[in-house]
DNA sequence: CGATTCCTTGAAGGTTGTCAACGTTGGTGG
DNA sequence: CCACCAACGTTGACAACCTTCAAGGAATCG
């Protein structure tokens, strides 16, 4: 069965290919923006793909009745505006939550046409749309299935994994920088049911939300109203 | 300005990629699968992308509580697995929602590593990522803004949209292959609320759904509902 | 033709949205 | 230091939307 060689040789790939985009991000001189700004704000190129080096970002849908939803929300180390650099309007609507810091792989320099002659970085960009994509499901299978606790359960474990894959918590204890608002955009509910449910969640010494500092005090609680069950123990995520 | 130039030159690679891959798709023979059965009954290794030559299926994702979501709807011509090709559990949870055929390129045969090897087919790769963001993208801000009846309204405009970009519509009359229930497991909603909301936009001469095969009466009263306003006019889209 | 599945509809109740008001916080200038 | 202001968080009452539960009708398939 050559099926594992493959995938430890496909493991490499993808770190060389993380590599790769990392030294062509290095290249060009970072940059930060303020918080609440548009990410445009900062680069001249619409067709650019950036890198998060600090700070929280997220991508927005504005509808005609002005109401403004919540895509993705993008954690340091993440890369932004893969998904849309093959499209007409790129990172429009991506706007930051607090202020940032980003290293930018400009269209004059390289586009994605000239990143995909490398297949190393073809590859690793491939597996960032997929995980994007992961993030886009995960979030689409909690609104669809899960009530308002469901959601709130859904967006502070994956927060935390997503944090902890990277290093950026220990303990159980992490920083939200989303206004109470803006959780409402992501998870499709308004303020004031936000709220509700965060207190429910405090009462019930499942998770303390306040002052964009979560902790979470009770796990498989959480993951009970995440509807995760199983799941979790079963995937053991070697994720980078 | 090298730009409009570099955007050409793209989109003939993206066709280019599109040739190669659908050549690597004819390579293997076809197959059929009933309907209502997972994609990987009809095949053996799990990491394999899927053409899908004629047919419906869907992404599903099972909840602890034995709720089903369906996050993401295949119609003919698209192509499935890429996404989770890179992940340890390919294709499950893709089951089909007529029957179908479908073309595969094995594991054995060509990798996703191997496939990334040519630029075209890498570029046409991350486009078709990005096509499935995009629906992503649109179910979530839906789920997340509108009401039922915003909700049936994207779905009915998106279908109708993708199908007609194929050539697989003609006029306002399209088949829709869904039951009741499945739209609910789509749109976040239960078959009891699908059947009232569709029975309302019968009633208002909006639409008409019924036995699998759906009418569009008033698309401009479809997008005020779907609360897209003012996009479609703006996004001329001339995806393949 | 029976049996199963799906569609359809009603009544009751729960979850969430809306609206409005008040409390809290942090920053700014007097 | 305090007063003020603006933005955000918090809470309650009420209404709307949606779910749940239940039952009957229609369609499909053996």
């Amino acid at each position: 069965m050559t099926l594992a060689e493959d995938r430890v040789g496909l493991r490499d790939q993808l770190q060389i290919g993380r590599r790769e985009l990392s030294a062509r991000f290095h290249a060009s001189p970072p940059r930060t923006i303020g918080a609440g700004e548009l990410l445009t704000a900062g680069i001249k190129s619409s067709a650019t793909i950036c890198h998060l080096v600090a700070g929280w970002a997220c991508q927005g849908r504005d509808f005609s009745n002005g109401h403004l939803a919540i895509l993705d929300i993008y954690l340091p180390g993440d890369v932004i505006g893969l998904d849309s650099v093959l499209r007409t309007r790129a990172l429009s609507n991506v706007l930051t939550l607090t202020s940032i810091a980003i290293e930018v792989i400009n269209a004059k320099d390289a586009t994605l046409d000239e990143l995909m002659t490398c297949r190393s970085t073809a590859l690793y960009i491939a597996w960032l749309l997929g995980q994007r994509q992961q993030r886009a499901d995960r979030l689409l299978g909690a609104l669809s299935s899960l009530d308002a606790r469901g959601r709130l359960a859904t967006m502070l474990l994956d927060f935390f994994k997503r944090l902890s894959r990277r290093g950026l918590v220990t303990g159980s204890t992490y920083n939200l920088p989303l206004k109470q608002a803006q959780i409402g955009a992501y998870l499709g509910l308004t303020v004031a049911h936000v709220n509700r449910v965060l207190r429910s969640l405090r009462d019930e010494r499942i998770a303390n939300v306040e002052k964009h500092a979560v902790t979470i005090f009770d796990v498989e609680g959480l993951m009970r109203l995440a509807g995760d069950g199983q799941v979790m123990a079963a995937t053991g995520n070697h994720a980078a």
